[in-house]
DNA sequence: GTGAAAGCGCTAACAC
DNA sequence: GTGTTAGCGCTTTCAC
C-alpha cells in the first residue's frame, strides 16, 4: 500500500483518479510514492468496488472454422471499436456465439462481466429476437451493427446499402447495360432487404419494370456465387440478363469465375459489381467494381454512443446510424461492348 | 442473496462450485432457490475473491486501419483462442497494441486483469524483447505465436515454415523448374528467417548452390510483391529465375499480377508458391499454389497449453511447439513448358 | 455436511 | 483538503 509510502490513506484513491480537491505538494507525494513502489491497481477491486466492469462486450457469430470472418468486414470493425474503446478507458471483452447456442446475452450483464455491449452478425430469427428484447427491457446499453429490426428501437449503426446498390444500379445503366439482376443474400438480414429495395427503387426510377428482374438469392459464400453461374449464363444467353449486382464480393467472385467457365468475361460480356470493397475485389481478373462500406466508422461510432453515453447518466435518446456507401469503379463494370 | 430462498450461507458458494462435500437434499434446495430468483452470481465479485480474472488476454497489432488482420491469419487463430478458452472457462480480453506504443504487457498482469496471454504480431525488437523479459522475469502465464526468439526460453507455438518451403522448393523442382528464388519477409520475424533457412536447406539438397539463388525482401504485403515484380521480370526474361516462392500469399498475389502486367503468366512462364493458403490464393487466375498452416489450431494449442497449465500449479515446463505445414498445389506451380 | 466470520483491495459517503 | 469508516458480493479457512 502506498498509504505508507506517503502519510494518507483514501487520499491515494482521490489521487489516482483525480477526483475532489487535492492539494498539489500532497498529490505529488503520493505521484512519487506510487513510482517508486511501482504502484498498480487492481482492476478487479476497482471493479468490484465501482461496480462496473469497464469492458465493452463485442458478440461475434462462431462461423465455421475456415473463412470465419475473414471478409475484412469483421477485422475493420472490430479495430474501430478497439480504438474507441481504448479512447475511452474500456477493454474489448470476446464472445463467439454459435448459431445453435442459447443466446444468454444479458447474462453478461447481471454478471456484471460488461458495461456495454456491441452485437454482430444478428440474425433476425426469434431466438435472437428474444435475446435483444430481454436486453431492451433491462435497459441494457446495447447496439447491433448491420442489422436493424423494423419493429424495434434498438441502437443500431448501419450502411445505407439501398443507396449503394441504388448507385450501382444507375452506374450499369450508364455505361450501357440495360439489364441488370440482383444476386443477393438471404432475408434474415436486413441489409438484404436493404439491396432489395434499393434495387427496385433504381429500377423504378430509370421507369424500368422491377417485376422481370432477375433476383437470385445466394447465402453471401463464394461458392454460392459460383453455383448461380449456370443460371446466370443461361440468363445472359438469352439476353435476359446483362448486369449483375450480387450483395458481397465473395458471391460476386463465385460468379465471376463461375461465368468464366462458361467463356463468359466479366466487362466484356457482362458487367458486375460486388459490395464491401473487400480486398478480394482487387485479385480477380478483371478487378471488381464494388461498394465501399465505412466498417472502421461503423465500430468507432457504435463504441463512441455507447460509452459516452454510459458514462453520462443523461437519457441517451437511442441512436440508428445510416453510413454513406460509394462506389468503387473497376474493370468488372467497364463498357459493354455491342 | 439465494440464502434467503434455501437455508444456508455459504453453502450456496460450495454448491454453485461445487467443491466440498453437500447433501444432495441441500444442494437441490440451493439450486431450486437460485433458479427461483434468476440469480446470477457478480463474476466481478467472484474475480476479486478468488483473485483471479478468468481472462486471457490477447496482444493484437494495431495495424493501419486496411488490411490490419484481414489475412484470414488472426481470424483463424482468434477462432482457435476462443473455442478453448470457452472451453476452459475463460474470456477474452482484447488488446490493440500500437506499433509504436509502450509495451507494457505486464501491466495487465499487474493490475490482474488477466490472468494469461496470448501474444501475436510480436516483433524481434528491442522494446518487444524488453517487455517479454519482463514477462518472464515475473512468471507470467504467456506464449507466443509465430514467432521465437532464439535465444529466450520462451513458450511458442508456431508453424514449421522451413519444412514448408523445403516441400515448396522440392514440389517446384520435381514440376521441372530449376532455378527457384525466394521473395521473403523482413527478418525481424522468425518465420522470415525461418523460411530463409529451408529454403537453403532445400537447395543443398538438391547439391544447387544456394548462393546465386536470388532472394529479394519484401514486407509481406501484396503491395510489396506487385513492387518486386520488375526486377523478378527481368530475371525470369535473363534465365536466372524460373519460379518463386513468396513468404505470404498476398505478396506472391501482388507478384503474379505485377508480372503479367509483363506478359508473363504463373503456371506458364514461371512457377509460384505462397504461403498461407489464405483465401485469396483461390481469387487469382491461375490460382496459387501454397502453404496451409493450421493457424486455428495453433490458436487453440496455444490457449489449451497455457490455461490447463495455469489451473494445475504443477511445475510446467514450457513448450515450444511447432505444428506441420502441408503443401497445396493449385495452377500457379504447373508444369513447366519448354 | 454446514454455518460463522474474516477479508480480498479498492471507492465513496461522511466527518473533521 | 484529508482522514475515518463502511461496505461492494463473493470465497474460504475454521469450527462445529
Amino acid at each position: 500500500m502506498a498509504r505508507l509510502a506517503g502519510v494518507s490513506e483514501a487520499t491515494v484513491s482521490r489521487v489516482l483518479n483525480g477526483v475532489g480537491p487535492i492539494k498539489e505538494e500532497t498529490r505529488q507525494r503520493v505521484l512519487e510514492a506510487a513510482a517508486a513502489l511501482h504502484y498498480v491497481p487492481s482492476a478487479i477491486a476497482q471493479q468490484f468496488a465501482r461496480r462496473r466492469s469497464g469492458n465493452l462486450g463485442i458478440i461475434l457469430p462462431l462461423l465455421p472454422k475456415v473463412n470465419l470472418f475473414a471478409t475484412h468486414y469483421f477485422s475493420e470493425l472490430l479495430s474501430g471499436i478497439g480504438a474507441t474503446a481504448k479512447q475511452e478507458g474500456y477493454d474489448l471483452l470476446l464472445f463467439f456465439q454459435g448459431h445453435d447456442e442459447p443466446r444468454h446475452y444479458d447474462r453478461l450483464f447481471q454478471a456484471q462481466k460488461i458495461d456495454a455491449c456491441i452485437i454482430l452478425g444478428a440474425q433476425d430469427v426469434p431466438a435472437e429476437r428474444e435475446a435483444l428484447k430481454e436486453l431492451h427491457a433491462a435497459s441494457r446499453a446495447f447496439c447491433l451493427i448491420s442489422q436493424r429490426y423494423e419493429d424495434e428501437p434498438y441502437n443500431t449503426v448501419d450502411a445505407d446499402h439501398a443507396s449503394g446498390v441504388r448507385a450501382a444500379v444507375k452506374h450499369l445503366l450508364e455505361k450501357g447495360y440495360e439489364r441488370i439482376g440482383l444476386l443477393n443474400g438471404p432475408s434474415v438480414y436486413s441489409n438484404s432487404r436493404d439491396r432489395l429495395e434499393g434495387f427496385r427503387q433504381a429500377l423504378a426510377e430509370q421507369q424500368l419494370a422491377a417485376s422481370d428482374a432477375p433476383v437470385l438469392i445466394g447465402n453471401y459464400s463464394r461458392k454460392s456465387g459460383y453455383s448461380h453461374a449456370d443460371q446466370v449464363a443461361m440468363l445472359i444467353r438469352k439476353g435476359e440478363l446483362d448486369a449483375i449486382v450480387a450483395g458481397s464480393d465473395r458471391m460476386a467472385i463465385g460468379l465471376l469465375q463461375g461465368l468464366k467457365e462458361h467463356g463468359l468475361t466479366a466487362g466484356i460480356h457482362y458487367g458486375l459489381v460486388g459490395c464491401d470493397d473487400s480486398e478480394g475485389s482487387r485479385l480477380t481478373d478483371p478487378a471488381l467494381t464494388s461498394l465501399t462500406v465505412p466498417f472502421y466508422e461503423a465500430g468507432s461510432e457504435a463504441a463512441a454512443r455507447l460509452l459516452t453515453s454510459a458514462s453520462d447518466e443523461e437519457a441517451e435518446s437511442g441512436f440508428q446510424l445510416k453510413l454513406p456507401v460509394q462506389l468503387v469503379v473497376r474493370g468488372s463494370s467497364a463498357v459493354r461492348p455491342l
